[in-house]
DNA sequence: CTGTTAGCGCTTTCAC
DNA sequence: GTGAAAGCGCTAACAG
C-alpha cells in the first residue's frame, strides 16, 4: 500500500541505487535531486525502516526496560531519554516490568528479538541473569540508577550512601543527635541510603535505637504512617531523614495533619526535589539527584558502546565497564533547625 | 553474529521452509521437531523479528504517542497498555511529545516510518493534522482520553462535562450554593469539566461570580495558589470543585497549611483517585476515571482495527468510528458537608 | 554520478 | 510433511 523506492524509480526513471543514495544524504545531480523530491512528495513516500534495518543490521531503536512506568522518577528519566534519543533519530521501545522480575526477564528477551541497538535498564532489584539474552546477542546494556551486586556493567548511578551520610552529617552539624530514618531496605537505593545513614551515625558515635528506623517501601503511605508513629514516640527524635520522594510526601502530609511544624518541632531532610518544594510553606531540605543527567549520560554511554561495536565489525568488546557516578547536591530548604 | 535460521538448517539438515513452519506453530514430524528444538537450544536461536516483519508486513509493535510521559495519568495508562500488549505478544514504541505539538508531529511520522501496526495516542491538544502520515499510511489510530474537535476518530474517553456536572449537582443537593471551581480551560479535559461545572450551575440557577473561577493549568501549583486566594475572598464559597488530580494535591496542601479543615470549613470535590485518598485524614470525594479501562479498551479497539485491516487485505476501511465513553463513578469520601 | 547485482533473514507459494 | 525458489524493501559493493 505505501509507496516504495520502486515506485520512485517508476516515477523518476532513476535506479534504485541512486534514489537510495540520495535518500541517505549522498550526492546526486541537482536535476535528479529535484525529480526524486517531487516523486517523494507526490507519492507520500516514507522510508521503510524495517527493510533498512534488515540490511544495515541496525534498527535505530533502543530498548528501555523500566522497573515501573508509573513511578514519577521513571517518568522524568524516560522523558529525558526520549529527548536525547529523538535528537539522534533514535526511537525507544519501552518495556515495563511492573516491579516483577519474571516480567523483566520476558521484556529483555522481547527487546532482543526486536533487535534493538542497545538497552537502557532501570532494573528491578535482583540478579543480572535477566540480561543474559542481551549479552549473548551482543547488545550493549547500560544500567541507570541501580546496579547489580553480582556483575559489573556500564552504569550511571549516584552514590546513595554518601548522599545519605552527607544529609546526616548536616543534621549533626546543626546539633541534632536523635535522628530517625524512614527508609526501604528491600529496594536497592533504599538500602544504600539506609546504610549511609547508619554509618554516618556510627561514625559520629550516635546511637540509633531501633524504634528510630522505619523500614518499609518507598511510598507515600509508608512515609505517612511512619511519621505518625514517630510522633508518638516517648523519646521523639529531633530530626528525620526520608529516603525517597514518595516518603517525603507522606511525611509532610502527616506533619501537616498532626499540626507539627517543621523545622520548629522537628527537622526534616528528604530525597529528591520534585513538585513539592515550590508548593510548601516551608521548603524542604533535600538531596537532589540530577534526574536529567541520568537520562543524558545513559544515552551518551550507550551510543558510545553502539558506535564502538559498529567500528568493531559488529562485535561488542567486553573489556572493562564505565561506571559514572553522578554527584548529588544538597538543596538547602528551611526544614532544618539549628539546636 | 546471532544464529539465523540457516544455522539451524546446517545443524539439522532440514530445509528453511520446514524450520520456519515449525517455528510458526506448523506440524512437522516428531523427530524433526526434536532436531529443531535441539538446534535452537544449542545455538541460542532467536527469531529476527525485523526480517519477519519485512515479509509479514507486520511488526507486532504499536506506537504510543503521549502528550507527556512525566504525567501520573500517562504513567498509569502506559502501564495498562503495556500489560495488555505484552499478553498479545506486542511491544510498544513510546513517543513523548512533552506537550509540544511540533514534537508530536515528528513523533507520528517517526512511528509511521517504524511501521508500527497501529497507534494509540494521548494527544496534545490541537489539530488532528499531526496524524495525517498515519492516515495516508493506512495505520489505525485510537485516541485516548482526549478527542479532536476537527475530526472524528476511534476514541476512548469519559464524559468530562457530565462528570463535572454530576459533582456540582451532588454539592447542590447537599445544600451548597456558593461553589468555586479550580480548573484549566486551556486543556481539553479542563475545558470540558469547566463547561460541565458552568452548565450545572446555570441549570440550578446559581450565580458564578468570576472570582469563583480559578483558571490556570492542571498542576499542583495552580491548585495550591488558587486555594490560598480563594480562602481570602470576602465572600468565601462553601464548596469547591477541583478539575484534576494535580489540583487536588495543591488544594489539600493549601488547606492543611492554612489549617482550614474540610468538610467542616469548606467542602471539596476533586477528580481522580490516585495515591491521595489512602493517606489523607479526611478522604476526598472524587470523580474516579477508570484508568485501566482506558488502556484495556484502547488496546482492544486498536487490535480490532488491526485485524479488520488484515482480513481486508491490508486496507484500512474508513466507514464510521467507534467512540467508547467510559463511565466515571463518584467515589464518596468525607469531604462534602450537608449544609 | 549512476546503474546492476547481490543479499539482509525470514515467510510463503507451489510442487513433490 | 517437506523442499526449492521467489521476494518483502532496502542498502552496499562494484563497474561503468
Amino acid at each position: 500500500m505505501p509507496a516504495t523506492i520502486k515506485d520512485i524509480r517508476n516515477e523518476t526513471g532513476l535506479s534504485l541505487a541512486t534514489i537510495s543514495k540520495y535518500l541517505n544524504g549522498g550526492n546526486v545531480l541537482p536535476k535528479n535531486k529535484e525529480k526524486i523530491e517531487a516523486a517523494v512528495e507526490k507519492l507520500h513516500y516514507q522510508v521503510n525502516e524495517i527493510a533498512r534495518g534488515l540490511v544495515t543490521n541496525s534498527t535505530r531503536t533502543v530498548g528501555v526496560c523500566v522497573f515501573d512506568v508509573t513511578d514519577v522518577f521513571t517518568g522524568i528519566i524516560l522523558h529525558e531519554i526520549g529527548l536525547q534519543l529523538s535528537k539522534l533519530g533514535y526511537g525507544m521501545l519501552i518495556a515495563d516490568a511492573s516491579n516483577d522480575h519474571k516480567r523483566e526477564e520476558r521484556n529483555v528477551r522481547f527487546l532482543v528479538n526486536k533487535k534493538v541497538d542497545g538497552i537502557i535498564s532501570l532494573p528491578v532489584a535482583g540478579s543480572s541473569d535477566v540480561l543474559e539474552p542481551a549479552f549473548t546477542a551482543g547488545i550493549p546494556v547500560v544500567l541507570l540508577d541501580r546496579q547489580y551486586r553480582d556483575r559489573s556493567l556500564d552504569s550511571i548511578t549516584i552514590n546513595n550512601r554518601q548522599a545519605a551520610a552527607g544529609a546526616v552529617n548536616y543534621l549533626i552539624k546543626n546539633g541534632h543527635k536523635k535522628i530517625a530514618v524512614i527508609c526501604a531496605r528491600q529496594e536497592y537505593t533504599g538500602r544504600e541510603r539506609y546504610e549511609g545513614f547508619m554509618s554516618a551515625m556510627e561514625e559520629a558515635g550516635l546511637p540509633v535505637p531501633k524504634e528510630y528506623v522505619f523500614d518499609g517501601t518507598h511510598s507515600m503511605e509508608h512515609g505517612y504512617s511512619s511519621t505518625l508513629k514517630l510522633l508518638k514516640l516517648k523519646d521523639r527524635p529531633t530530626a528525620l531523614l526520608s529516603s525517597n520522594y514518595g516518603i517525603n510526601l507522606g511525611v509532610v502530609m502527616a506533619l501537616n495533619e498532626a499540626q507539627i511544624s517543621y523545622p520548629e518541632d522537628i527537622s526534616v531532610v528528604g530525597f529528591d526535589n520534585l513538585l513539592l518544594s515550590n508548593v510548601l510553606k516551608t521548603e524542604l531540605t533535600v538531596i537532589e539527584q540530577p534526574m536529567e543527567r541520568f537520562g543524558q549520560k545513559g544515552v551518551e554511554i550507550l551510543m558510545q558502546r553502539i558506535n564502538e561495536k559498529k567500528e568493531n565489525n559488529g562485535i561488542l568488546e567486553n573489556d572493562g565497564h564505565i561506571n559514572i557516578v553522578l554527584s548529588t547536591v544538597m538543596h538547602m530548604g528551611k526544614s532544618v533547625k539549628k539546636i
